[in-house]
DNA sequence: CGCGCAATGGAACGTCATTCCAGAAGGGGG
DNA sequence: CCCCCTTCTGGAATGACGTTCCATTGCGCG
């Protein structure tokens, strides 16, 4: 089967795209820490020396890869036509929290790099959508990075958070032993924490994520009323 | 001057805490990827093997770090007597947001896991707060988490993209490289970037951190009232 | 049809975290 | 006072990693 290849130039090319896509998939099995150059290589049936041909180094190409999932995920949403900015502004934010969901290692370098192309696309379409709510104009752009830095940072924990759990380890039996132990802290020194340790338990993520967005619209809401 | 030292028990005994402290010092020095354990027993004068008696490995020195700082920041904070709970909240935040923004390798683990001592601790003190406002007894759960989760999330990736700067490099003159950058965009496909283009370059993390703060705070009023 | 150069595969290198172990204090019991 | 054993130490050894280097190849242009 396995046969040892022939040096020099190839037929089935390689290329950055070839590149990125494998490197998204092994990033998506293995998490950023699991991703190497030993396991891409395998994957394309190359030596390094290959891959470093098309891209600079592994930094870059972990850059890449984030930038086309983000790609991805903005291309892929509907218009929703019809429907107000606020709300259209919810289900873009959830729609990106969902996409990096599936993609726990891209987030943090989505935040990292606003030069990124397909970031500085998302920051363009939550600019674009404050634009058509009756704010005004001179505080567009601190309450346009201030959604996306929400969006972008929060949901680069909430998956950061997930990773840290062992593969196949039940994530609600995780919670569930967690709330635990919040329990059993001493309600001298952590009277609020003990209180609402049993909340813990069913907890979600992604409600949470809404919870905060939805906050941060109505404070929007307030301040357009003033 | 150095001289090779001899093996076994020393009087000047080697410990967790001093250990733990090198470590916040080179982490503050080199950030986390330039931090090593070469670094580490040089500084600490001695080899790996001793390191590795007081601390299981790399990981958990990192994070044994970061939660020493968070435990210094929340008791280098005095009570600030007489201002209402939201008041308090903010000058918490801000505080937390300056100690890890000295510190911003550590952003990032304190919200990797809740179970850290001092993080638990922190996010005590908000819930202690929230429950001296009206707000109702069984949303205290989700909104404490969200301002936790805001504030180190926050403050993680802006710290995370501060760091990204080369060290010697001028921050403002960076920015208006990118300030640039954004201006040269193409208007049509870029309508919201350009346009804001010009804010970018007198723009402070602090004051936007700040901003979406009171965004939430707002929000948490608009509630509250209802 | 041959030649140049873009592309390739893998050996070699330096760095890193981590393991391993021989050996040296410190201190308690005889 | 001295011996022993637990606790702690330093550094050599190991294996995985990212990156560099280069001889070699075969596509595509002329």
């Amino acid at each position: 089967m396995s046969q040892t290849r022939s040096r020099g130039r190839r037929a089935d090319a390689l290329s950055k795209d070839v590149v990125v896509h494998a490197a998204v998939e092994l990033l998506d099995e293995h998490g950023e820490r699991g991703f190497t150059f030993k396991l891409l290589t395998e994957r394309l049936q190359t030596g390094a020396g290959a891959v470093y041909w098309h891209v600079a180094n592994r930094d870059e190409l972990v850059y890449l890869a984030a930038d086309h999932v983000i790609g991805v995920a903005l291309t892929g949403l509907s218009a929703e036509p019809g429907a107000d900015p606020e709300t259209r502004l919810r289900t873009l934010a959830l729609h990106i929290y969902d996409t990096l969901d599936r993609h726990s290692w891209a987030a943090p370098h989505v935040i990292a790099a606003v030069t990124m192309p397909n970031t500085m696309l998302l920051l363009e379409r939550i600019g674009g959508l404050l634009t058509e709510t009756r704010l005004p104009a001179e505080r567009h752009f601190a309450l346009a990075t201030t959604i996306f830095i929400y969006l972008t940072s929060v949901t680069a924990q909430d998956t950061a958070r997930a990773a840290t759990a062992e593969p196949g380890v039940d994530r609600d039996a995780m919670l569930g032993e967690e709330a635990r132990r919040w329990a059993a802290l001493d309600p001298a020194t952590f009277p609020f924490v003990t209180r609402i340790a049993a909340d813990l338990g069913h907890h979600d993520d992604r409600d949470q994520f809404a919870t905060g967005l939805d906050l941060l619209l109505d404070g929007l809401r307030a301040q357009e009323g003033r």
